[in-house]
RNA sequence: GGUGAGUUGGCGGAGAGGCUACGCAGCGGACUGCAAAUCCGUGUACACCGGUUCGAAUCCGGUACUCACCUCCA
């Protein structure tokens, strides 16, 4: 069996992973809160832990590895957001959320068929938080004031070990108005009361609506129990949404450990920015998807950069990850994909280096090893069947009629080298190119592809 | 102000005290009417200043710069 490490945040350091339970693997990652389309860094640790449970699969079976990705769906965004659109909660969020399961299922992260996989949503799991809040009172973590509940940081020791910061810090730092009824600013909220035009539930403090971070440690007991293996998101969760977790489930389960293993990624900059809306340099996975991007390609340039550091999305990154990705799929079509190579999941289970998996996936190809090639792709989730539409379109997508065109070109410029006449073979194959056709002359005769990404493909009136 | 991450060849990006990372681009060559694809060969690197060491890109100290987080954020 191979050995994993993870670099536990924790501890800031690598560690060997050992499972509590080998038969059952448990990981927990923060998933989205649907108010509006994934961005491409939200991307990121989705694609990122969707690496980390196939390979959690491929070392302990599939049967024994059990993931949660859970769903915000009650959030002052979500309500802000319908009440914009004029529409109601439940319409946005279950359209956001079909989104969501689209636009990941075109980076090959679709989990629609595995029975090991949870998404639980935060509605569903009020009962749930409630009981949590009630005992974190009882127990005196947990306060009520103005209809409130509050969660006492001073109550939990540990407050602050995850993200390396003293309470005091935080007060000297924070930037944020401090409402007048917390004992203590860093204080934050379980639950707060709903007017009647927001959305809520009945509670012993009146009708109200859970905080955010509530909901992750609710919805992590119950679907993984008081102690867990991995727990994921991204880095800029550590604080306060991951170290609030952590007080929260330590003192409602004190025995239990809660999460033993915390996993994040780095954010995603753009053009060497963070993304923001602002700047101009925010874009969706749909966008690219629309922009021919293929979800693949998108997937393999997430996956060139190690998830601990920060990673800058440009154009030619995917430039090159598709010219990559076309050049494995030369070499593997047809091919049967192998055993996952050892160097591949070495790689892998090194702290998820999914860079020098690819490094090794690029020596794979140039030795011709298509089976191995394959397998080690696929480990990454890379390769597969459902992903390679972009590489062999079909050619019923494309109007009969400009087959025909083309064809006919092609035919001119047949004859034309077959008159000698190269200076006319070549100016059609410019007038092709021009709008985006390839036209390759091969063993087996001339061969011509349309590159949809092509800033001319479309305007096929160029090709009169 | 506090916390953390980083600075590797033209670009991207691993590694980590002595051994070619890798990819793209470049250059030379094979193949080709020319291209494309493919193949073969090839150069260039570890921010700066000190220290430890037989030996440092890798360890230690300092300096500079970059980024993120401290507020909803993946």
């Amino acid at each position: 069996m191979n050995t994993i490490k993870l670099t536990n945040s924790k501890t800031r350091q690598k560690e060997f992973f050992t499972p509590i339970n080998s038969c059952n693997v448990r990981m927990y990652v923060c998933g989205p809160t649907v108010y509006d389309r994934a961005h491409i860094g939200n991307a990121r640790p989705v694609v990122v832990f969707d690496v980390l449970y196939r390979l959690l699969r491929y070392v302990y079976g599939s049967r024994h590895v059990s993931y949660v990705r859970n769903i915000t769906d009650i959030d002052d965004k979500i309500i802000d957001r319908a009440v914009q659109a004029g529409i109601e909660i439940d319409e946005l969020t279950s359209k956001t959320l079909n989104w969501f399961h689209e636009d990941m299922a075109a980076l090959g992260v679709d989990y629609r068929n595995d029975p090991q996989f949870f998404e639980p949503r935060a509605t569903e799991y009020i009962s749930e938080m409630l009981a949590m809040i009630e005992e974190l009172i009882k127990r005196r973590h947990a306060y009520v004031a103005k209809q409130h509940v509050l969660f006492s940081v001073e109550s939990f020791q540990d407050y602050g070990s995850l993200s390396g910061r003293s309470t005091e810090d935080m007060i000297a730092g924070a930037r944020v108005e401090v409402a007048p009824f917390k004992q203590n600013s860093m204080d934050f909220v379980l639950w707060k009361p709903s007017n009647n035009d927001q959305p809520g539930w009945e509670s012993p403090w009146g009708r109200g609506r859970p905080g955010w971070h509530i909901e992750c440690s609710a919805m992590s007991h119950a679907l993984l129990g008081e102690t867990f293996d991995i727990h994921g998101g991204g880095s800029d969760l550590i604080f306060p949404h991951h170290e609030n977790e952590i007080a929260q489930s330590r003192c409602f389960c004190p025995k239990g450990d809660f999460a033993r293993y915390w996993l994040h990624n780095e954010m995603l900059q753009v053009d060497g920015k963070k993304m923001a809306k602002s700047v101009g340099n925010f874009f969706t996975v749909r966008d690219l998807l629309n922009q021919s991007v293929p979800g693949e390609v998108i997937r393999f340039v997430l996956l060139s950069t190690h998830y601990r550091k920060p990673m800058n999305w440009t154009k030619k990154k995917a430039d090159e990850a598709m010219m990559t990705l076309r050049k494995w799929r030369n070499l593997t079509s047809g091919i049967k994909e192998g055993r996952p190579p050892e160097n591949v999941v070495n790689a892998l289970a090194d702290d998820l280096n999914t860079s020098r998996a690819v490094a090794e996936l690029h020596r794979l190809a140039a030795v011709q090893d298509g089976p191995s090639l394959k397998a080690g792709a696929m480990l990454l989730g890379l390769l597969h069947d459902n992903l390679g539409h972009w590489y062999a379109p079909k050619s019923n997508d494309i109007d009969e009629i400009l087959v025909e065109r083309i064809e006919f070109w092609i035919n001119q410029r047949n004859l034309a080298k077959i008159e000698k006449n190269y200076a006319r073979a070549d100016a059609i194959r410019h007038k092709l190119s021009a709008v985006g056709v390839a036209v390759l002359d091969t063993v087996d005769g001339v061969k011509w592809a349309i590159n949809p990404a092509h800033e001319n493909s479309g305007k096929w009136e160029l090709l009169e």
